[in-house]
RNA sequence: GCGGAUGUGGCGUAAUUGGUAGCCGCGCUAGACUUAGGAUCUAGUUCCGUGAGGAGUGAGAGUUCGAGUCUCUCCAUCCGCACCA
């Protein structure tokens, strides 16, 4: 009997189907597992090899964890709001919704062929409304919250009124913008307007005036981590900041428990680094330097060098700093505020890109150092930013690199402070770098001379602090994030302005449906597309906001909803989130790190604040695989003509290398050239200069995998040609997960003739060719070897080398010509969460009635291990090594005189005599002999 | 520049977690059955050497009876951040 991939994958697919197999509901007789991978934007491309990468692994670990007796929560659904389909329907008039269905259907055919585990009864799909009614819901409950940093929670914002009408602004310890003061009284007196303006200063989700990063081309605002190095990351268009006003989330207010939850979970360290540097916390103090020519107004400044105040030699206020104005003097206005606009201009790439270049202005105004009472200078710079501290610094030329430059830019003094070790003064004007290192004895500093630089740092604030001059405190790099879009395709905002007033929906209301509009574009003036909708209004005729949210709101709590997807009471029931919890596997790309994986895990903090959830992580533990790349092929078209030359005699030419489709290419680097001149209009003619022996060699780089460089592999055609069990373990036989590893299709032809040897175990020509006879010792042996290291192996996320090791147990049995039942009716179980569709099919063909997806997993008896030939490694005086066998579980006394008598250690000892014997856990380690 | 990770045959990788380095697969070499094979099977394959043997986990040191694994320095590659005061 043949095997034929095709057949019963296509049975069992069907199968599954018809029965539900996969499906899940609460069970509190089993324990629960929840297995997640973040899901998919159905991009118009459909799916390559590289995604299924993580889905598979996921689905592994998913059947394992079925088998071994857990309810498993396995979901899949779609991120369906996002700008490709909107940019698809600008150009193409195509209602993305439309676009958005088709794509995801193409999907889900792509995910069933693969055999993937999920219960697609829970599906979830951003862009449906009875899924985006939850995350307006999140919304309005974020707007109605404020954080309170006493209780260390969010609370309802009424809570807060309350506090106001009460005694203003006084006990309130609360997250916010800008710290207000007001009475009671002035409160109560407040207009309608007013107060709404003051509660937005408290509100988690906020209206504000804010430095945006702006992307003219794509016609919207970005969040920070949707900006790198200046351009946009979809696209890749440039940025710019300009004030707008926008929705933002408070997710500052959740800096330090971002932080610190980081310590509960099990995710990768990279991961948790790259949060932690994104939250930047650091700790120091602000220090307030009275201005020589503005009595009334003080300079305040963040430091985590308060040590090196005595060393502060001029002052930096960022542009946009609100005292720039009052400091200037006359004679240095013009000058100053020509600066300052030459800096509003740079976009964020021209301000990244100048970084070597030192520019700044004096402002004609001087502070006083409160220490040292000199007055010193105060400088303009766009080196320090408004969006960090308090947008101006003290100067420290000596112990900061930066400041340095400045210092020797604007020929301004240097005055050393620290002492490093070692180091004897020198005249700091002969300096090449300043000296930044925080070790060292402090000089020319009054009071704090001869301290470490660590004990000075705690009496100078100490100091700060006693006299009034400043505080302690710590400052977060964290910035609000920005949730407003200009956009079509995405979420409405629950909100409505009366009188200018935002006010949120009530629940009753929601969902608010996304309208109809004619065109996909801003409107004439300037307004985002939502403007176009007729009717967009409330019934009693105040206009809806415009604005639709950014992509990562329908991510926020997606994981959430899977536990309870049909509610349409909550976001989730009590007794399905209770059960399932939070995620306990969590697999996905890394390039979320600062945006989905931190938004993620504050929107669930926060929902966890206000009860609406029992966990405040969302992720215990998270793996992020690695890229599937793609081999993408070059042919040379020599410059200014129509002529392609073979890769190795490029050099003899000057030449432009062209991406060519890798379905052109043949035996790993020829060039099927009929083929190509058929692809393409531009190679129809030309002329191809190749190789001696008539062959055309195309060159070949490593890049991501993308339609727009030819080099996409599709998995539809591997299924087709080797079965999807074969995908599945090739995929996790290229090596580790985490890592990011070029698509190899060479590899495939072993795992495809390893499949098929499996099924040889178990059928000839004639059928099934399995015996009742007993198994040896030898067999039962690695057959649990085998159970114990697939055990360990999948927990430990090291999938390939399962496969390895179902190879080496099929090797093993094929050489023995072992057919016996009793080895290979476990060894079925043990391969189907790899290889499921040839599990179930062998399984049947085995006589059971019940699918093998919920056998029971095979116990591993670890006396089946116990290794009577084994022959530990004895090296005497550590060099000569001898290999000895001997028991286990007998006292260390017997063990040694049993070993010294041993033959074939004798024969090594030379005459000497055993002086000492080294035992570790139970085992002779070494011999030494004298 | 700072932070993190990684470096093992021709290639992808493995190593009971400090104990015989190179499992498994690709590729390659030879052979068998074949009209043929891009099918299947057998043997071999870290390097040098015909051989006995020697060398060997990016380079160099250190700890240890013993280091791919631990520590330090350097080099290379990848990722993240980049005026963060």
């Amino acid at each position: 009997m043949e095997y034929n991939y095709n057949n019963i994958e296509s049975k069992w697919r069907e199968y599954w189907k018809q029965n539900r197999t996969f499906k899940v509901t609460e069970d509190e007789s089993k324990e629960k597992f929840y297995v997640l991978d973040m899901f998919p934007y159905p991009s118009g491309a459909g799916l390559h090899v590289g995604h299924p990468l993580g889905y598979i692994a996921s689905d592994i670990f998913a059947r394992f964890k079925r088998l071994k007796g857990y309810n498993v929560l396995h979901p899949m659904g779609f991120d369906a709001y996002g700008l490709p389909a909107e940019q698809y329907a600008i150009q193409t008039g195509q209602h993305p919704a439309v676009t958005t269905e088709n794509n995801i259907r193409r999907y889900k055919q792509q995910l069933d062929l693969i055999g993937l585990s999920y219960d697609w009864d829970r599906e979830v799909r951003t862009c449906d409304p009875k899924y985006y009614k939850w995350t307006q819901w999140t919304f309005i409950k974020l707007f109605n919250s404020y954080y309170d940093c006493t209780k260390d929670k969010a609370m309802p914002i009424t809570d807060l009124v309350s506090a106001f009408e009460k005694n203003g602004s006084k006990e309130v310890n609360a997250a916010c913008s800008e710290k207000l003061d007001f009475t009671a009284q002035d409160w109560n007196n407040y207009t309608e307007k007013e107060k709404s303006d003051v509660l937005m200063n408290y509100r988690l989700a906020y209206l504000s005036e804010s430095m945006v990063n702006w992307c003219p081309q794509l016609g919207t605002v970005l969040a920070n981590d949707e900006v790198v190095n200046g351009v946009s990351v979809r696209g890749g268009y440039p940025v710019e900041r300009k004030p707008m006003q926008q929705w933002s989330l408070r997710i500052t207010a959740y800096a330090e428990r971002l932080l610190s939850g980081l310590d509960t979970i099990q995710w990768s360290d990279s991961i948790k680094e790259i949060q932690r540097y994104w939250i930047g916390k650091s700790r120091g103090c602000v220090v307030n330097f009275n201005l020589a020519n503005a009595d009334n107004d003080l300079l305040e400044v963040f430091t985590t060098r308060a040590d090196t105040i005595f060393g502060v030699t001029f002052m930096v206020l960022s542009p946009e700093h609100p005292l720039v104005s009052k400091i200037v003097t006359k004679n240095y206005e013009t000058e100053v505020k020509r600066y300052i606009e030459a800096a509003k201009h740079k976009s964020e790439l021209e301000r990244t890109s100048e970084t070597k270049t030192v520019s700044g202005i004096f402002t004609g105004g001087y502070a006083i150092n409160p220490l040292t009472k000199k007055q010193i200078p105060v400088y303009v710079s766009d080196y320090v930013l408004m969006g960090y501290g308090t947008g101006a610094i003290m100067a420290v030329p000596a112990h900061d690199s930066r400041d340095f430059a400045f210092a020797k830019r604007f020929m301004l003094p240097i005055v050393q402070v620290v002492l490093p070790e070692g180091e004897t003064e020198g005249n700091t004007y002969t300096w090449k770098e300043s000296k930044d290192s925080k070790s060292g004895k402090m000089i020319h500093s009054g009071f704090l001379n001869e301290l470490d630089v660590k004990d000075a740092i705690a009496k100078a604030i100490d100091y700060i602090e006693s006299n009034n001059l400043g505080y302690a405190t710590t400052n977060y790099r964290l910035r609000d994030a920005i949730f407003s879009r200009q956009r079509y395709w995405g979420e409405p905002f629950p909100v409505y302005y009366k009188d200018g007033i935002p006010y949120t929906l009530e629940e009753k209301d929601l969902p608010l449906l996304l309208p109809e509009v004619d065109k996909f574009l801003p409107t004439e003036n300037g307004e985002p597309p939502l403007a176009r909708a007729t009717n967009w209004q409330t019934k009693e005729g105040w206009p809806y906001e415009t604005n639709t949210m950014p992509g990562f709101a329908g991510s926020n709590a997606y994981s959430i909803r899977y536990m309870d997807p049909d509610n349409d009471k909550a976001l989730v029931g009590k007794e399905a989130n209770d059960y399932w919890q939070n995620v306990d596997l969590y697999v996905g790309g890394s390039e979320h790190a600062t945006g989905h994986l931190l938004y993620s895990r504050f929107i669930t903090k926060f929902l966890f604040d206000i009860g609406a959830v029992c966990k405040d992580e969302p992720y215990k533990r998270l793996v992020n695989q690695g890229m599937i790349q793609g081999k993408s092929s070059f042919v040379y078209r020599i410059k200014g003509e129509n002529k392609y030359v073979s890769y190795n005699l490029k050099d003899e030419y000057e030449t432009d290398p062209i991406h060519i489709d890798i379905s052109l290419v043949e035996n790993g680097n020829e060039v099927n050239i009929e083929g190509l001149r058929q692809w393409r209009e531009e190679f129809k003619d030309a002329e191809f200069i190749t190789e001696e022996n008539g062959k055309y060699i195309c060159g070949s780089e490593v890049e991501k995998m993308s339609k727009s460089l030819y080099n996409v592999i599709n998995p539809d055609a591997l299924i087709e040609k080797y079965g999807a069990d074969t995908l599945r373990l090739y995929e996790m036989f290229l090596g580790p997960i985490e890592q990011s590893k070029p698509w190899d299709v060479q590899g495939i032809e072993g795992v495809s003739r390893f499949i098929k040897k499996f099924w040889r175990l178990y059928c000839n020509e004639e059928g099934l060719c399995v015996t009742d006879d007993k198994p040896d010792h030898e067999e039962t042996k690695i057959l649990h070897r085998t159970i114990k290291k697939i055990e360990d192996d999948i927990e430990r996320f090291s999938l390939n080398t399962c496969v390895s090791e179902f190879m080496i147990i099929t090797n093993f049995l094929t050489d023995r010509k072992c057919h016996k039942k009793e080895i290979l009716e476990p060894l079925v179980i043990l391969i189907a969460p790899f290889a499921p569709f040839i599990a179930e099919e062998l399984w049947s063909l085995l006589g059971h009635n019940e699918t093998v997806s919920f056998a029971h997993y095979p116990d591993f008896d670890p006396q089946m291990l116990v290794d009577t030939d084994y022959k530990y490694p004895v090296s005497i005086n550590g060099k000569t090594r001898a290999f000895v066998n001997y028991a286990l579980d007998k006292d260390v006394k017997e063990i040694e005189n049993e070993v010294v008598a041993l033959p074939e250690l004798q024969q090594h000892l030379e005459g000497k005599t055993v002086n000492k014997i080294i035992f570790v856990k139970g085992k002779i380690i070494n011999i030494v002999a004298k």
